[in-house]
DNA sequence: TGGTAAACGAGACGGTACGTCCGGTCTTCAG
DNA sequence: CTGAAGACCGGACGTACCGTCTCGTTTACCA
């Protein structure tokens, strides 16, 4: 996330490029985008609070979503998964931490609408997985692994394919759920609906683990070995 | 969805609205939105391509966002859940429904563009949760009475709140998912993705059910009984 | 000047029209003028302030400028020419009064703007010498045909088109420069310059009158014998 | 006339103003009165015609009338008052170059608008009087000193206030009567009614100027003298 | 240490869309 | 049929930003 865009070519002829500059940038596109949101912010006025002319802008971003988005996207890279014990506790650490980043006007603004500017450009679509979606999916992988050594959940099948399937369909269950409770039903996410949903998650989690591709098998699942802290 | 705006107050003076026109603008803008997306969706398009003046769109309604929440809202309305034979079957249905409402244009940029609006527009927020989300909750409300009546699922249980609770929390989670997967994550929603999204919800949905609050308990969750179809 | 506009048709069927809309919309149009001026006078203003729907403004006048010129002719008739004794006097009276109907906010504004609009239609060209200019050189011919009789000018020539040539001209020099040193070099007309102007106008008077066409011939010229007074 | 109308501020800050902009607008202007006159030239019109954006009309004049104003300015500079060798030929050839110019579609139309405009706001009053009123004056000051030259005229009088009211005087009458005649009688500006114009303007000059304040004074005047040519 | 090439601030540029206003027409209901 | 009310289409308004383009001015490098 260090460099913003373009090619800083490395042949270092000419004046440099300002490393403060850089990050007034990114520190007044989040100010601005906490006071105005994300339609009313122009890069004109990211400029003007940033102490830069346009020019430097757009040397560097060549649209307000590419700003945005690496405005924010270090936000995501702030999460962090302790250890809490258990699964249980895990998932509900996430779910928490997660919401408290979607509370932040900042986040919750830049992210719907860079989505929506990413329906109609693969490009940022790119961009987005890159900068956002694929560096959080590390959280589940920690999870996980922490979940398999503590014998919460089975070791990885023999198919790798399968293992990223799965981890891909936890992370857009979790992540998901959470967007859609905090932004879509507009209701908070506390610690009771995270209780609730760990619950609903676990309760199922093993199996859909262990039997991949749906084959309803074994009971073997054990809710009571991991009673949430 | 029947009055778009404003109140046209009950005496009748003065030549009345044209129905017509309604009728045209919301076409117009699901028109428009496929072909150009929100952020390159102009009022002044809109009217043109109703044959309508762009007066008469701001009498109606205040904003871009309000234009296409309605525009949109009705699409999501055409979303039906018919009897499949078995909840599993019946989740599957709905997840594959709704991925596919999401893959229309119109649909998945205007969706998330007015939820980056609502962010920062607390009345545009009311307004969706009115005209999309608690709509669509009948989808999990029919699911689930006729899964109750069917044995799947156990009945209601006495606090009301409860089942309300229950009732948003499977919400979220299935349309989370669908949105997460569909517009984040950038994948297809196919059938291996739902039956893989099915087993996981249902492994825990009976448990989560019958022990709200998450205090996992009594294991007589007989997943072998709901097979796929 | 009574019968504003089109056709009030002979046949009387259904409701007639009403005259006191008529005059309200006339006194509207005059008060409108004088707060806001030409360019800001919007037809649906007058009708506000009328009391009066657009459509009884159109009903009658086909444009502002039709309307507005009918609002300020009735003012120009109000110019009164008394017998002063002499024709300095008299000339120095008409200046004056003029002058007095130029100083009112409504007439200047409304005159000027009529004119300008009357150099790209023709009928309103007509409109305004009928409804002004013709009505006005009655105080030429008053002002001369008194001179005459005082013996202070020569009888009319026997060519009847000679005579009307002069009348023109006279009334030309004497309200363009009344208009012109009000509304463009934007002075005052006070007494001094109506003293002025009319020794200017009086020294050369009797002889471009005994003398048309400007054959510039005997010195016979006494204009000692109209003292200014 | 050189700059349009703002402070460019002296120090120079940023890309500096098009002079090519400043004269392709004006001349778009005068192209645009002449077609579609006074109240159909619209800014945009303007704007596109000029090959530029309506921000950079507005950046200089902040309104139509402005902008006409100085559009048409420059033609009344233009206009000359060459020798003819005596003083009624040289009022004869101002009379008819002035109503030549007064033909030209852009300077009657835009004249009268801007001063009808001007009625209602005391900055454009003064921009007018300075750009097109006190410039034309160089033509009676011209007129006169060559006249006085030739002996046709009596020298200037010790007061100078007193010269100045008589020039102004003359000047009023002047034009006054030549744009009445072109432009509210809606006649032509002949040759034939130039000379009865003349004729009235000089057999009383003399003596106006001789006896300012009008005392009416010794009968030295001359006309016989300054046959017209 | 002086040249040079790029980045910098400022701000004007051609554009597009905005949301408002007004002109003139029409459609309703009430008299 | 008139009149008030007000919606209708069309189009200009003046503003706000867009992203680009000069300008004149730093600032770091390299010769």
């Amino acid at each position: 996330m260090a460099a913003p865009d373009p090619l800083p070519s490395p042949q270092r002829r000419g004046r440099p490029r300002s490393a403060a500059a850089d990050r007034a940038i990114l520190a007044a596109t989040r100010a601005a985008l906490v006071e105005v949101g994300w339609s009313r912010l122009t890069m004109g006025e990211v400029a003007h609070r940033a102490g830069v002319a346009k020019t430097t802008l757009y040397r560097r971003w060549a649209a307000k979503s590419e700003l945005v988005l690496d405005a924010v996207a270090v936000l995501f890279d702030e999460l962090e998964l302790p250890d809490r014990g258990c699964l249980r506790a895990d998932v509900e650490g996430v779910v928490l931490s997660f919401a408290a980043l979607l509370r932040r006007p900042e986040t919750k603004t830049a992210l719907m609408a860079v989505l929506a500017e990413s329906t109609t450009d693969q490009a940022l679509r790119a961009r987005i997985r890159e900068a956002i979606v694929d560096r959080q999916k590390r959280l589940v992988l920690d999870g996980r692994s922490r979940a398999q050594q503590r014998g919460e959940l089975p070791p990885d099948p023999p198919d790798a394919a399968e293992t990223a399937r799965v981890v891909d369909l936890i992370f857009d269950v979790i992540a998901g759920a959470v967007v859609h409770r905090s932004l879509v039903s507009d209701c908070p996410v506390d610690e009771a609906w995270a209780r609730q949903f760990a619950t609903l998650l676990l309760e199922g989690l093993s199996t859909v683990s262990s039997a991949p591709g749906g084959d309803a098998s074994e009971g073997d699942t054990q809710p009571e070995e991991h009673p949430r802290g």
